[in-house]
DNA sequence: CGCTTATTGATACTTGGTATCAATAGGGTA
DNA sequence: TACCCTATTGATACCAAGTATCAATAAGCG
């Protein structure tokens, strides 16, 4: 996953901004959502931010999540170990693709899908709000090591 | 949703083939989903099932749908009322649209996503088995109407 | 018709997620 | 810094979707 694009400075401002204060549980939440190399469930993070702050409770791991959702700063995957995982939204790569073998997640230019949007739209006469995009299989790195 | 590309026949020999009996049970279940106009959960299913078989139960509903989306019969729809509800598989029409007024789900022609597939495959070096294609809006019909 | 075995239905259970509510902690103000 | 107000938190109870169990039933075959 480019975490090098994904800053969680960033993400602590868009919370802050929307109204809602910011305070160490969800900082902690943040980093972990921000900086993990695979995609979480609210359970998985439940559990990473106990290692460090055993107190955590289940349900505000469940709140942050859905607020970081709505704020559009993480997306959820579906059809992945059912429908619970999520991984941080990059805006101009909104598609992506889950390798089935490793479970690692990468983002591919949106702009094909775009246009592919723009395309059904005039063919369908539907009005399209929104996407979801998603592709499954075997990454470069695990068909080499296959 | 065309309906008229759906043949519940089809469906029955798929699932004797596949080396399964065929029940009663399973033809009512066939018969509701491949002749729904809208997406069904399993829930509804066994609602609509219980209707005309009042003693149907609820595990043979989940085991029967569980059955047909492994066959590729019918296709699970996400992020529309959680991601429970499925839909008759086309195997032309891959690209769901599901218009967030009316619920009704259009199935687009799904060449431009082999495309798109083919040329992502091309760009990122990995490997696509699987995709997943939503678009979600308002249907040409719920546009007028609004 | 009767036998064998897959399927069924009732029920209990598990899991992922939500509601409740008293306790806690941000952060603004004096 | 101390105080207050209120959003957030954590513990718990709860709910809903889906799964496991197992005796009863019904396909299909000889």
């Amino acid at each position: 996953m480019p975490n090098n694009t994904i800053n969680p400075e960033d993400w602590l401002t868009a919370v802050d901004e929307s109204g809602f204060r910011v305070t160490t549980v969800q900082e902690s939440l943040i980093d972990i959502f921000a900086h993990s190399e695979y995609p979480l469930s609210a359970e998985q993070a439940w559990e990473i931010a106990r290692q460090s702050r055993p107190k955590t409770g289940r349900a505000t791991v469940y709140r942050m999540v859905e607020k970081l959702e709505k704020l559009g700063l993480i997306r959820r995957l579906h059809g992945y170990q059912g429908c619970s995982h999520f991984v941080p939204t990059l805006p101009e790569l909104m598609m992506l693709f889950i390798c089935l073998s490793c479970g690692r997640a990468d983002y591919l230019d949106s702009q094909p899908l775009n246009d592919l949007i723009q395309q059904s739209e005039h063919i369908s006469g539907h009005h399209i709000t929104d996407s979801r995009l998603q592709f499954f299989g075997a990454c470069a790195d695990c068909q080499q090591n296959a």
